[in-house]
RNA sequence: GGCGACGUCGCCAAGUGGUAAGGCAGAGGCCUGCAAAGCCUUUACCCCCAGUUCGAAUCUGGGCGUCGCCUCCA
């Protein structure tokens, strides 16, 4: 398996520190709103990754954070008359709701930066005492950048380039502009902590730091996030680790691209972001999903509702694909000789697209390769069923529909194949539509259908739609098909 | 200004040396009583210029354009 280590600059071969196991850690949201799509298109990207790592046969650890103190939620608690922790608490919430309704699994462990304010004062002493930080009068403490040898190596930076765009903010008692914050003194109306400095509270920087060491261990194999966090975020929760601890922080980096709405970075600041919850408000997870993995995660993704549509549009083709598949597989005429050849055809097929799907997923996770792969495979299942003139093969059949289902789980693609179980109200439209006594769904059904296949035969076209239009009231189409007529849901 | 990425069919997008995957949309056709589903056909001198090479979308140089990071940001 190959990653591409954006701290490298280059693919390399994924080997886990720990053979057989994988430390992960993705840098989670800044609970002062309900995320947008943006940030969770670099969810789902190491929802993807996880997963595949998983089917890989490696045990996982994937940790993700939770930052619950920052000033943006503290400024959001202002404006609303709360506290930071009543507007933290509310998004957390909304996060992991939303998170599950887009189909990403929990982190094994999701830490909350409040609940770990003593292993980040335990590790800014270690930088204090090991002369890479220092506190300022005003009880503030910074890392001194100019103490660490390695600093930049994460973001691919050199120092004194850096030094253009640094600068003193007012207030900030820094003694180099380079230096960060790693605690902050308390400022009146602020959530704050007792520490060695006095009251205050932890810059955002050093939480990520502090939890990954306490839940993972230093190094670990793959820390991820936006690439946008590359610089500075990551860069300083790195140094302080690694001047803390020693050794390396992360094996390995990884960084997401940026989601583009009319080719600009979609962001709050520049307010024109969608919420992941109004999306899925309207379109299923499964469409957002395949939209943005039809893109590599580290390109800029162009992010747009018509998209998103015709992302709805290639499912459907595919849910169809699988259940045509199943209904030809359940449904082979008395007496018919499925052909063997064509049947070895698919089954080759299917085995190419598994395969496909395998190498693409394994060369850095190029989700848009593997997901074409499966879509090469609906077309030559279509084709197969074209062909095979309505006596497919059941076993090649069903395996290609299982293949096609077993693929798009592994990314978290729940197809939408409709149910094949009907709907109890079709005994009363047998009733009313042909006298129909019992009350057995597929006994009401078949009568239904019985009543207009003759009148099919008999050329009554009036009274046949009259039938389907009956069924379509009910959310449910009737289709001719070349292994006979059926009934399923739309 | 510094650093980095990108520019492939109407839209999106994969492809990093051997004459261009896939999705969506459009057009025509086939099948069908009509539908639905599906099949077939159909549109790319890969931003421009020069170079390296037997051969480049893919490598090098230059140009034009777009985006990101350098400040909170997934």
């Amino acid at each position: 398996m190959k990653i591409y280590d954006s701290s490298a600059r280059a693919k390399v071969d994924f080997e886990p520190l720990e053979p057989g196991k994988v430390r992960m850690y993705v840098c989670g949201p800044t609970v002062y709103d309900q995320i947008h799509i943006g940030n969770a298109r670099t969810f789902l990207a190491f929802d993807v990754i996880r997963r595949w790592l998983v089917a890989s046969g490696y045990e996982v650890t994937f940790v993700q954070n939770l930052t619950d103190v920052d000033d943006k939620i503290i400024r959001r608690a202002q404006e609303q008359g709360r506290t930071a922790e009543e507007v933290a608490g509310e998004c957390s919430e909304a996060f992991i709701e939303q998170m599950r309704r887009f189909n990403v699994i929990d982190p094994d462990i999701r830490p909350r930066a409040t609940k770990e304010i003593g292993p980040m004062i335990g590790m800014i002493k270690g930088l204090v005492e090991g002369g890479h930080a220092y506190a300022a009068d005003n009880g503030d403490v910074y890392f001194s950048v100019r103490s660490d040898a390695r600093y930049g190596h994460v973001s691919g930076r050199d120092v004194d380039s850096l030094l253009a765009g640094a600068r003193i903010e007012a207030g900030e008692l820094k003694r180099d502009p380079l230096d960060f914050a790693l605690w902050k003194a308390a400022k009146p109306g602020e959530p704050t902590w007792d520490s060695p400095w006095g009251p205050g509270r932890p810059g955002w920087h050093s939480e990520c730091a502090a939890m990954v060491h306490r839940y993972l261990g230093t190094p670990i194999d793959i820390h991820g996030g936006g690439s946008d966090l590359a610089f500075p975020h990551h860069e300083n929760e790195a140094a302080q680790a690694e001047c803390c601890w020693g050794g390396d922080f992360a094996n390995h980096w990884m960084h997401t691209g940026m989601l583009l709405i009319e080719g600009e970075k979609m962001s709050k600041s520049l307010g024109n972001f969608f919420t992941l919850k109004e999306v899925l408000d309207k379109h299923s997870a499964a469409a957002l999903r395949l939209l943005m993995l039809q893109t590599h995660y580290r390109s800029p993704l162009d992010f747009s509702f018509e998209r998103l549509q015709g992302a709805e549009s290639s499912l459907s083709r595919i849910a169809t694909a699988v259940e045509n598949l199943r209904w030809a597989a359940g449904h082979v005429p008395q007496g018919a000789e499925p052909g063997a050849q064509l049947a070895a055809g698919l089954v080759a097929a299917t085995e190419r697209a598994s395969a496909a799907f395998e190498e693409a997923m394994n060369d850095d996770f190029n989700t848009a390769e593997a997901l074409a792969a499966y879509f090469a495979l609906v077309s030559e299942a279509n084709q197969y069923l074209e062909r095979c003139e309505g006596a497919a093969d059941p076993e090649a059949a069903t395996a290609c529909a299982a293949s096609i289902l077993g693929a798009f789980a592994i990314l978290g693609i729940e197809l939408p194949v409709r149910q094949s179980d009907l709907p109890l109200a079709l005994v009363g439209v047998a009733q009313g539509l042909v006298g129909y006594g019992g009350d057995d769904v597929d006994e009401a059904a078949q009568a239904i259908l019985d009543a207009r296949a003759q009148a099919r035969a008999a050329k009554d076209w009036g009274r046949a739609d009259a039938i389907r239009d009956e069924l379509t009231a009910l959310g449910l189409l009737i289709e001719d098909t070349a292994q006979g007529t059926r009934i399923r849901r739309a």
